[in-house]
RNA sequence: UGAGUCGGCCAGGCAAUCGCUGCUUCGUAAGAAGGAGAGGAAAGUCCGGGCUCCACAGGGCAGGGUGCCAGAUAACGUCUGGGCGGCGAAAGCCGACGGAAAGUGCAGCAGAAAGGAAACCGCCGUCCGCAAGGGCGGUAAGGGUGAAAAGGUGCGGUAAGAGCGCACCGCAGUCCUGGUAACAGGGCUGGCGAUGGUAAACCCCACCCGGAGCAAGGCCAAAUAGGGUCCCAUUAGGCGUGGCCCGCGCUGGGACCGGGUAGGCUGCUUGACCUUGAGGGUGACCUCAAGGCUAGACGAAUGAUUGCCCAAGACAGAACCCGGCUUACCGGCCGGCUCACACU
RNA sequence: UGGGCCGUCGCCAAGUGGUAAGGCAACGGGUUUUGAUCCCGUCAUUCGCAGGUUCGAAUCCUGCCGGCCCAG
């Protein structure tokens, strides 16, 4: 396997591995259009997941779009995140972002989250030690 | 050339890098190579069919659909050809286009009267009266109301009128001719107080329709889940707690059998298929021959970035598969036909 | 994927062939020293949109648009 590639193991497969992210949220990022859950994973690797609704994004075509270019963000940054399963929510006005927007979103909150779920670690730990 | 009209087609291209999903080949494997990878609407889910399971002797009722005729088709509410009606100068376009003498119902307001009826203003005759006017009778041409008032126009006729008579048109009946038929054309008869409108009102007539859907259905199949049969234990033993005993809590062990949840596999792409040619048909379409294989995912693949070119890229993403309909859509190309103008 | 329901004033709504009830809100006026209450008045011509049937359509038919719910 080539190190830049998305395989399935570094997605979010059926319904129980997006339970166990929302059960127990460890780390946030929002802004307006989009908001991003993650906690530590149960596989040692990152994965994403998405959730975007018709209601948010109205069509197929808007939503692949967007799931496409998020996959390809995480895909190049892929080496830069810890082991954390990230979930994707959309919001309202998602679609109206061009792609050259979308790269640039995406990669920094995918770093935002990632270094407050990194931060949320040291600070549990510390916890358990005191 | 312009205007109109009808039909068909295209839906950015190329290159580099990094990716995604099947397939084939190689490889023990990791992986590598090759080749393939959304649409004309993939959409809405409005119809029709295949496929799968369930139900079913046959027939009928209920309910729903279709509705000029003939054909095409697996089938259709689709398409083709024809008829009739409407629009247009024409090409052409549009039409739920069966039945109102089988029955029931409905029609506000206005109007005399809204259906087996009737006479408000009138017109005419006659009687009474000096007159104004009134009584009785005839009439339905004119006025008025209405969406709609029981043939239309003209001439004759009459007291005034009226299919009362005649001509033409319309209507009804009947016969003939053409046509598979819808229907068209023609002859004769009726004189038209018969038969008004509405069936996207109930209804009648003809024809059609069993129900559910690929999350259908089939296969495999975890668990401290749970059922059955047999064998072995029987108040012992086992398991948990604990270092051990007591105590406390829980009850068997083994084999086999089907059912089946999570989950997985399958259904899953070779088909009413596509291309070319020949033949039949006005056409929709059909037949034959040769060649071809053209997405098959399952949180769901066909993308991103950069560069170049141009006419500067719309609407939009397969989810079992087809045939239609409808809706969305930047722009471009080709062809048929009609009309106008100019030239030869 | 399949099935069902609903769009009528700013909000809640009745009306199912004869010209759109009612309540709340809003606005104007009256009563009151003022306010609340109460009384009177005003408030729908795109009845989600577009066609059609009909003399006449919110109502019947057809096609769209939007919203909601259910099954697995």
């Amino acid at each position: 396997m080539s190190a830049n590639g998305h395989p399935r193991t570094h997605r979010l497969l059926t319904a129980g591995d997006f339970r166990s992210v929302f059960d127990q949220v460890e780390a946030k990022a929002a802004f307006p259009q989009c908001l991003l859950l993650a906690r530590r994973s149960q596989t040692g690797q990152a994965r994403l997941g998405f959730i975007i609704s018709k209601k948010n994004v109205r069509t197929a075509v808007g939503r692949n779009r967007i799931k496409r270019i998020a996959r390809e963000v995480f895909r190049l940054n892929y080496d830069t995140l810890p082991p954390i399963d990230i979930i994707l929510l959309g919001r309202k006005g998602l679609d109206g972002l061009s792609n050259e927007e979308l790269h640039k979103t995406f990669a920094k909150q995918f770093r935002k989250v990632s270094r407050r779920w990194l931060k949320e670690q040291e600070g549990s730990v510390e916890k358990s030690e005191s």
